[in-house]
This record gives C-alpha cells, structure tokens and sequence, in this order.
DNA sequence: GATCTCCATAAGATGGGACT
DNA sequence: AGTCCCATCTTATGGAGATC
C-alpha cells in the first residue's frame, strides 16, 4: 500500500480495497475543498499532523451538538484509514492462521472496523497526551477481535444449548422471522416446551455444549407433546415421533441463529438477483445488535462468579486438611495480623521456625489448589500459571481473613 | 536420607528526622 | 513537598547438628 503524501491527501482520501488489498486512494472531493479552504484561512499553511487532529478533533466535538458540523468526524476517518487498515490486516491474517470459523476477507475487517470510528472518537483524549494512530489501532484490534470472538461463541454454542437459553417470546419471534406462519409456530413453541420440560428443566450452568438427547429422551418429548396438542393447540396438530420432534427443534434452533445473528455477507458481495449489483447497494442503514452476544456475556460472568466461589471452597476444605498447629499459624498471620515474632512467642517457638511453618504451609495449599486447577479446569501447570495460582492463594488469604474473623475450627 | 530445629545473618520494608 | 539517610522491624534462608 502507497503511503500517502502531504497533509492534504492525510485528511481527505479514503482507501479502495479489494477483497484482500489495498489498491489505491480515492480523494473526497468535498473534503479537499474543506481542508484547502481552512488552510487559506490560517496566516500561514499548516503542515503539522497533530495540528489537524487537534483541530478537526475539536470541530467533531462540537458537531455532538451541531450536526451541520460534521466534517470533523469524516476527515478524521479518513485520517484514520490507515491505521485501521493494519489494524484488519493483522487480525484478518491472525483469523485465517487460526481455527476461526468466520471467513472474512482484509476487506470485511476492514469494513466492520472502521464501523467503529466512533468508539475511537469517543474515547480518545488528546488533552492527555494520547496519540490518535496509536489509540485507532488499539480500538479497532480490539474491535475486530472482539466480533471475531463472538460468531465464534454463537457457533459453538450447541442448537440444544440454545434452545435451553431461549424465552418464549424470542422463538416466537424467531419463528415469525423465519416466515412460518399461525399453523406452524404453535406445534413448534408446544414441541420446545415438552423439550425444556424433559430435557433440561434446570437453569443452564456453564457448559454451552449441551449434547444431544438420547432416543429415550426423544421418545418421551414425542409422547409429551402427542399427549398435549389436544388439549393445548386449537387446531390438534398432526401425531408425532422421535424424528419428527427432533426435526422441528433443529429447525427451531436454525430459525433463532438466524434471528439472532445473522450471518456475515462480504458488503462487496455480489447478489443473487439479475440486475448483478453489490449487496452495499441494498444494505439496510440500522445495524442489528447481536441478542445473543449479550446473552453469552452474561454467562461468562456467571460462570467466572461460580469458579471463583468453587477456587474458595476449595482453599477452605483445604485448611481444614491441615494440621492444627498449620491452622492456628495462618489464622494468627493472617487473621489476627500477628508478626512472625508474636506468633512465635504465642505458640512457644521462634521466629524463624514460625517463618518456615509459615512457608511450607503455603507451599502445601500452592501445591493442593494448583493440582487441583489442573485436573478441574484442564490448565497445564508452567511456572508462569503456578505464579498466578500463588498470587491467587496469597490474595484469597489476606482478603478471606480480613473480611471474615473465620475461627478455624480443630481438626476433626 | 528426609525432616526438623537452631543460630546467624541477609534482604526488604517502614518510619522518623534532617535537609533542600 | 520531596529526597536522602539511618535505625529498626520483619521475614527469609544457608548451614550445621539432632532426630526419626
């Protein structure tokens, strides 16, 4: 890619990319006349970047309450094409390497992060010394990364597992979209309702790979809704089996994907239709926000909260494993926030003896909550997570007893 | 041989006073 | 207010001998 020259050209081209290149620059017209009749303005020519991104910066700012003052938000993406075009060729080469499933091209990264020039303006500071480029970049990486992540969280996302997460209203909804209609949807809401009752009545933990249900399972949803339709559908619909239920459930789960992200078509794609113009041409101006995304980051935190919770029952079995003097030690240290010395003269012993009690303890629960990690979570052990896992026991100590005066109970 | 205890001491943290 | 120096406190550890 040409890098572009002068401080005219900085401010008013914008990038031409084909699927996976940058073929040139196209200079805004409009733009030009912009920044040549500011230049005018100015006592003399100004060539410094930082000048212009201060200046449009500030022009953008005020646009927030004077939209007829936009301008300052298109030069400053166009400022930013570059950075945001390196930005998308690192992630979209990263994404290629990997085993991630969305096939965009340099072009589709690009596109979907420079959709994101606002998060950058917001967040940029330029009275405390950020630098634009190197704020744009961050921002998009972030970004793309993060669009990345969730196609990939929605598609390892089992359809059984879906089906589990979702509302009534949403299938409904989903449903509607898919463009089934009043005779159709009623069997398929009562079909998933027999489903949530037999196979997975609980609120969903953390697994997202919510396997299939076996024959028996299918049998007995089959049953279930072959019982019901009389009685909660108007119109009995027709008699059901195994296959048939788990049929109308894939089908289900097909229509909420749909519904709830739609899939990601290249902007420069061609369509289907005869007149052989771009999708662009046709692409709707409101962007649906991924549902799903969001129901996905929810479970996330559940399940951080939940590790969290089992990492502290855990490091409390483990205490009481050990032997009484142990216990008493790291309940005075860190309890009682005795010194090593007061604790010695407590327990009849010295210092250096506490000290090394002390120690080996640790060493004990370090060794117990680490094998522990590894078996439970599946972490192979590195000196770097074993640091982690340390910091982690040393934190839960100081911040256990000092929020609970937990009397340790005698072995028993 | 492994573990524990003891002693001496190193290393790091902390606090107070003098100085700029 | 910030910095430097020094004394003191706290904790960790190497080495030697005792014990199991």
């Amino acid at each position: 890619m040409r890098s572009r020259q002068g401080i005219i050209e900085l401010f008013t081209t914008f990038l031409e990319l084909d699927a996976d290149r940058a073929i040139g620059w196209a200079i805004d017209a409009r733009l030009r006349r912009s920044m040549v009749n500011c230049q005018a303005s100015l006592p003399q020519p100004e060539t410094s970047e930082n000048f212009w991104i201060s200046y449009w910066y500030k022009q953008w700012h005020n646009s927030v309450q004077n939209p007829a003052q936009s301008l300052g938000k298109q030069h400053l993406v166009s400022y930013l094409q570059e950075v945001c075009y390196w930005s998308a060729q690192k992630v979209a080469q990263k994404a290629a390497q990997g085993n991630s499933s969305g096939q965009y091209s340099l072009s589709d990264c690009f596109q979907m992060a420079i959709m994101r020039v606002d998060k950058v303006l917001k967040g940029f500071k330029p009275d405390v010394g950020f630098n634009l480029k190197n704020y744009g970049s961050v921002v998009f990486s972030c970004e793309l990364k993060e669009i990345l992540r969730s196609q990939n969280e929605i598609e390892i996302c089992t359809n059984w597992r879906l089906l589990r997460k979702l509302s009534h209203k949403r299938l409904v909804e989903s449903l509607q979209n898919a463009g089934y209609g009043a005779d159709m949807i009623p069997s398929y809401v009562l079909v998933w309702r027999c489903y949530i009752e037999l196979y997975a009545p609980e609120q969903p933990t953390g697994t997202r790979r919510l396997p299939k249900p076996d024959e028996a399972t299918w049998k007995a949803i089959s049953q279930l809704y072959n019982l019901e339709r009389h009685t909660q559908l108007s119109v009995s619909g027709k008699e059901s089996n195994s296959e048939t239920v788990e049929k109308w459930l894939v089908t289900c789960a097909k229509a909420v994907r749909s519904y709830l992200y739609p899939s990601m078509t290249s902007i420069n794609a061609a369509t289907n239709s005869d007149n052989a113009g771009e999708l662009q041409d046709i692409l709707p101006q409101l962007q649906q926000e991924s549902i799903l995304t969001e129901m996905i980051a929810v479970e996330e935190k559940n399940e951080r909260q939940l590790q969290r919770q089992q990492i502290s029952d855990f490091i409390v079995t483990a205490i009481k494993e050990l032997d009484n003097e142990a216990q008493k030690i790291i309940q005075l240290y860190y309890s009682q926030e005795l010194t090593q010395q007061q604790i010695a003269k407590e327990l009849e012993m010295k210092q250096y003896t506490v000290s090394r009690r002390l120690s080996k303890t640790k060493d004990t629960l370090l060794i117990k909550l680490a094998t522990w990690c590894q078996e439970s979570m599946h972490i192979s052990l590195n000196s770097s997570v074993l640091d982690y896992v340390s910091t982690i026991l040393e934190e839960w100590l100081q911040n256990h007893y000092s929020s609970n005066s937990m009397p340790l109970g005698e072995n028993s």
